[in-house]
DNA sequence: CCGTATTTGTCCGTATGTATG
DNA sequence: ACATACATACGGACAAATACG
């Protein structure tokens, strides 16, 4: 009855090479070490993680599915190279759906989820204030999964994370400034008193706004490419 | 420089074993060979297809991250179960979506995909008058299919199709009666009229309704094993 | 509770296809 | 254009884990 799967302590134990080949890979995928549009190696990455090359293609199966890899047969998997209208159309249905969650928020939230919400922007405002993204990034990450969490609607997490994943390939966190910090942290009290005000149209609006507005903030520094 | 990947003739001349797997693999599930619940036999199916276990393994993890099937590891691959729950939050998404993509809609639609919407409409009318399920389907398919390509997102199109797919798992289709197809026609004369009035609002409303009108209908004939 | 059978997990060898000189 | 080198695709075998009697 030993615990296998959730291994809480360090990450020795992997349940199967398959999964841990597949974290490792978007670990690596997330950190740089492979740029957009480049080759995975089956064979050289295999041999990196000491494995054979069998749970390497299956966890490149996975990640393909989930659109962070794009395989093409007898050529390889390739890094998913997000371009910037790719992004956007990721960012719209992001938005869609946030604002959705809210839409479903509206009628159900309680107050002290409210309060919870509420605390966490005075963080934010603290760590705006100071400049700090460091400590305002895990913040603002936890109240927006909290709020999708809260829609009570497993699939919509799932959707939901997918999507944000995937922007991550498209790496634009760190791109917000002083002064993004406090423009987001205002909309997001937009959000909750959208939220209070048990308005559903007020609270899907202020959702959807704060992604499309968080995409704006993110990629309007790359806006010079212009296609 | 012959055509491979896009094999139009027949099934012959397969890209890779491990697509075509996949394409069977679904292909049963969908035409109910396998149950929800059941495991899938790496072995038997393999050798039912005659090929290897490899590529079965490699289609298995592309369908678990579409949600097809659910992998538990040493156990093996099991067709998913959705239940009732499940199925409405799937719903849920899925309305939220297409009400969003209404929205996107309202606004740039044009008079020709209009009319063009309006002739599946009129086919529908003959078949639902007809209570010509064979004939209504396909264009209800198609009706749909064309308003969330027109939303120009690529990325809506592929989550919504997902999750469409997910929701076969669960057969509900066939369900609809002859007063479900002239209940259902009537919400499409709504979110054609809420497009053309250029109302994202309506449009929104029009198009979201009609999803969960659709789950009330194809799920209300299940309504007897309450949890 | 233990032994056996079945199935999954992993590795390696070979064939086929692609890129390069 | 051809031959070579290399990477992927597939098959088969062994090891580990699970299920059954």
């Amino acid at each position: 009855m030993a615990d296998k799967e959730t291994d809480s302590s360090g990450f020795l134990r992997a349940q199967s090479l398959t999964s841990m080949a597949q974290r490792e890979i978007e670990r690596l995928v997330m950190e740089g070490h492979y740029s957009p549009g480049e080759r995975i190696n089956e064979n050289a990455l295999a041999t990196r993680l000491g494995i054979s090359r069998g749970p390497v293609r299956e966890a490149c199966r996975t990640l393909a599915a989930q659109g962070l890899v794009q395989l093409i047969p007898n050529r390889g998997v390739f890094i998913r190279v997000i371009t910037e209208e790719d992004a956007k159309s990721v960012y719209e249905v992001r938005a869609g759906l946030f604002g959705y969650c809210g839409m479903l928020l509206a009628g159900r939230i309680t107050r002290a989820q409210l309060d919870h919400l509420e605390l966490l922007i005075e963080q934010m405002e603290v760590a705006a204030n100071a400049s700090d993204f460091d400590r305002y990034y895990p913040a603002n990450l936890t109240f927006h999964d909290f709020l999708i969490s809260a829609s009570g609607n497993e699939r919509l997490v799932r959707t939901y994370h997918d999507l944000v994943r995937q922007l991550h390939l498209f790496r634009t966190r760190g791109l917000v400034s002083g002064d993004g910090m406090k423009a987001s942290n205002r909309e997001h009290r937009e959000i909750v008193a959208g939220l209070a005000s048990r308005d559903a149209q007020r609270a899907f609006k202020a959702m959807h706004d704060h992604v499309i507005a968080g995409r704006d903030r993110a990629m309007g520094a790359i806006a010079h490419a212009g296609s």
